[in-house]
DNA sequence: CTGAAAGCGCTAACAC
DNA sequence: GTGTTAGCGCTTTCAG
C-alpha cells in the first residue's frame, strides 16, 4: 500500500500491490471483464491514475495469442490511388480495435516476401494486399495454408476471382461507362492508352473498351493501342507517341487516372487544348482528377469501400466466418464528367 | 527426432525437439549469436525448413522489452505532402529493423491522444510526430517523461524550438527565396496567401514573405494578405476573393503548395491565364506541382531527409545518444521554376 | 559449444 | 467478488 507517485515503467502487478488487490483484479477492471466491487475498482482506478500505468499491448498479444495490428501491402503509397485507401483501410481496422501496418512492396527488394515472412501471423495476424497486377499468388498461398488469413482487394475480375479471398470492382463495367460516354459525345477516331499488357492486370478495362467500340460498329486498329507502365510519365510518352503517329484522333481512353494525368500533361506540352482538340477519360478519380484544369473525366471506382471491405473480409476470415473462396463486391462504378471531354469537333 | 513434415504453428521449441538440441541452440542459430557447431547449425537449419518455422515477433519483443515498430503520428495521409514522408520515414525505419505504425490524427476524434496512449512505449518503441500546427505539445512531454522516445519532424523555426527533439527546415529562408524569385521577375504587386493564422504554423513563411517585400521598398498592405486554413479548397476561395478585391496584382505568394494548387485552379475558373495574367509561387514541391500545367514553381523543402532524420533522431533517443533538447537541422530549400511564373508583362 | 532455469507482462482457468 | 496457478514464445543469465 506504499504510495508510489508515479512509475514509468509501472506494470500490472504494480498497480495491484498498490491497490492492494489481485493481478487479476486489475485486469478485470481495465477490460471491464469479469465482477468485481465498487469500491474495489475505485482503488484499482486511482492505482493506475496515479502510477500512470498503461497496459503493454505486446504483451497482451503475447498471451491472448492475437496481435494488435493488420497488415496492408500496397506496391507504393506515393502513388496517389493509395492514400485514399490507406486511409480508408487504417478507419476500418481501427473500428476493430487493430493497428495498421503498412509495406510498400515496390521498395523491398523481395517484392514484400521477407516481409509478409515477419510479419504475418506474428506481428500481424492478417494481411490485406491490394493488387497491382504482379502479386506473389504462391506466397500468399503458402501463408494461407499456414493459417494465417489472407485476402486481395481492388480485384479487377469478378468472374475471374484468385484463389485467395478478394474484394472486387467491376472493371470492365467501368470502362464501359468512360467509352460510353465518349461515344455519346459523338467521338469516333478513339485511341486507347493502358496501363499494363494487352492481357495484365487492365485486361479487364481493355475488354470493356473493345466491347463498346465493336457495338459502335467501329473498327479499332492496334495503331491506336499503346499499352503501357501504370504511371504518369508511361501516360506522358504514350501520348506523345499515339498523338504522332494517329494526329486525326479526337479522344483517347486511358485506362487509368495516373497515365491520364500524364496524357493531359503531354497533350499541353504538344499545343493541343483540351477538350477543344482531344478529350480525355479515364478511371479511378483519384484526387489529383479534380484538383487540376481541366478537371479529368474519369469513372470513379469505390476506392474506400474497397479497402473497407476488404478489412471486413479480413476480419470475417480471422473469425472463421468467410471462406477461402469468398468474393466480394463493390459498387458499381460512375462516371463523372469533368473539363477533359466534349462534344467532338465543338 | 521424429519428422513432422510442416507445422503452421511451429515454436522454437518444436524446432529444438526435431533438431534434438535445446530452445537455446536455436534462438543462437537464428539470430547469428552465439557459437554453435556447423553440425548443430544444419540440423536446426532443417528442421527450421521442414516445419515451416517463423519465430514470433510479439514474444521477441514481450522478452526483449523492445516493440519492433516505431510510430507515426501525422494529420491525413491524403494530404499530398504525407506520402512521401511516409514512404522516407518508412524506408529509414525498416532500415533500423522496425516497422512503421501510422496514425491519422484527424480522423482521431481526441487528436491522436488514445493512440499515443495506447501504441506508445508499448506497440512501438518511439513516436515520430510530423508537426501540423496544432500539436498536443504537453502529451507529449507527458509521454517523454514517461520514459518514451518522442520527436518532432517538419518544424518550422529552427531558432525556436519546441521543448521535444525536433528536425528542422528554413521555412523563413524558403518564403524569401520564392518571394525573391517574383522580385527578379519585376513584380511588385504581389499578393499573399498563408495557410495558417498569422501567428500559427507558417510565421517563419509570412516573415520570410515580409522580408523580402521590406527589402524591395514595397509596402505590403493587409488588403493583399489572406490567412486561411492550409487546404486545396481554402486556397481556391482565397483566390477568387483576393483576385476580386485586388484585381492588379501580377503576383501571388502562397505558403503552401496544397493551397497554391487551389489557387491556379480558381485562376483558370476566373479566366485568368496563368502565367501571363498572373504569377503564382509557392512552397513545399509536392508531387502534384510538378503533375499539373502550368507546372507549379515552387521551392522544394527536403521532405525525405526530414522524414529521415527524424526516424535517425528517434533512434538516437532511444539509444540514449540524443539530448532531448536536440535540433537537427536539414538541408537549404531550393527554388523550382516551373510555368506558373514569369517576368512581369510578358 | 550446449543446456536448464527463470521470467518479460499479461490473461485464462479454476478455485475459494 | 477475488485470489492462485499456469503459461503464451521467446531470450537471458549461468552452469556444465
Amino acid at each position: 500500500m506504499s504510495s508510489k507517485p508515479f512509475n514509468p515503467a509501472a506494470t500490472i502487478r504494480d498497480v495491484a500491490e498498490q491497490a492492494g488487490v489481485s493481478v487479476m483484479t486489475v485486469s478485470n477492471v481495465l477490460r471491464g471483464r469479469g465482477r468485481v466491487g465498487e469500491e474495489t475498482r475505485r482503488r484499482v482506478l486511482d492505482a493506475i491514475e496515479q502510477q500512470g500505468y498503461r497496459p503493454n499491448l505486446t504483451a497482451r498479444a503475447l498471451v491472448e495469442g492475437k496481435a494488435p495490428t493488420l497488415a496492408l501491402m500496397l506496391s507504393c503509397i506515393t502513388n496517389p490511388f493509395y492514400p485514399e485507401f490507406t486511409l480508408a483501410a487504417n478507419l476500418a481496422a481501427l473500428k476493430h480495435e487493430r493497428h495498421l501496418l503498412v509495406c510498400n512492396t515496390d521498395h523491398e527488394s523481395d517484392g514484400g516476401t521477407s516481409f509478409l515472412e515477419q510479419v504475418a501471423g506474428s506481428l500481424s495476424d492478417g494481411v490485406l494486399v491490394a493488387n497491382h497486377g504482379n502479386l506473389p499468388i504462391e506466397e500468399l498461398k503458402r501463408l494461407q495454408a499456414r493459417g494465417v488469413p489472407v485476402a486481395i482487394s481492388v480485384w479487377e475480375l469478378p468472374d475471374e476471382p484468385p484463389d485467395i479471398p478478394c474484394v472486387t470492382f467491376d472493371s470492365k463495367g467501368a470502362a464501359r461507362l468512360a467509352v460510353e460516354h465518349l461515344i455519346e459525345l459523338g467521338h469516333r477516331r478513339i485511341g486507347a492508352i493502358i496501363g499494363s499488357a494487352k492481357k495484365g492486370i487492365h485486361r479487364g478495362r481493355y475488354a470493356g473498351y473493345r466491347e463498346v467500340m465493336r457495338e459502335a460498329k467501329i473498327r479499332s486498329v492496334a495503331a491506336d493501342e499503346r499499352f503501357i507502365v501504370d504511371s504518369f510519365e508511361a501516360g506522358y510518352e504514350a501520348a506523345g507517341d499515339l498523338l504522332a503517329s494517329r494526329p486525326d484522333l479526337t479522344a483517347i481512353f486511358v485506362s487509368n487516372d495516373l497515365p491520364a494525368l500524364g496524357v493531359l500533361n503531354a497533350a499541353a506540352d504538344l499545343g493541343y487544348s483540351i477538350p477543344e482538340d482531344l478529350s480525355v477519360v479515364s478511371i479511378t478519380d483519384i484526387l489529383p482528377a479534380r484538383q487540376c484544369r481541366p478537371g479529368l473525366t474519369t469513372v470513379a471506382i469505390p476506392t474506400a469501400e474497397l479497402a473497407e471491405k476488404g478489412i471486413g473480409l479480413l476480419v470475417e476470415l480471422m473469425a472463421g466466418r468467410a471462406s477461402n473462396s469468398a468474393v466480394v463486391h463493390t459498387s458499381a462504378p460512375r462516371l463523372i464528367v469533368r473539363g477533359s471531354t466534349r462534344q467532338v469537333g465543338k
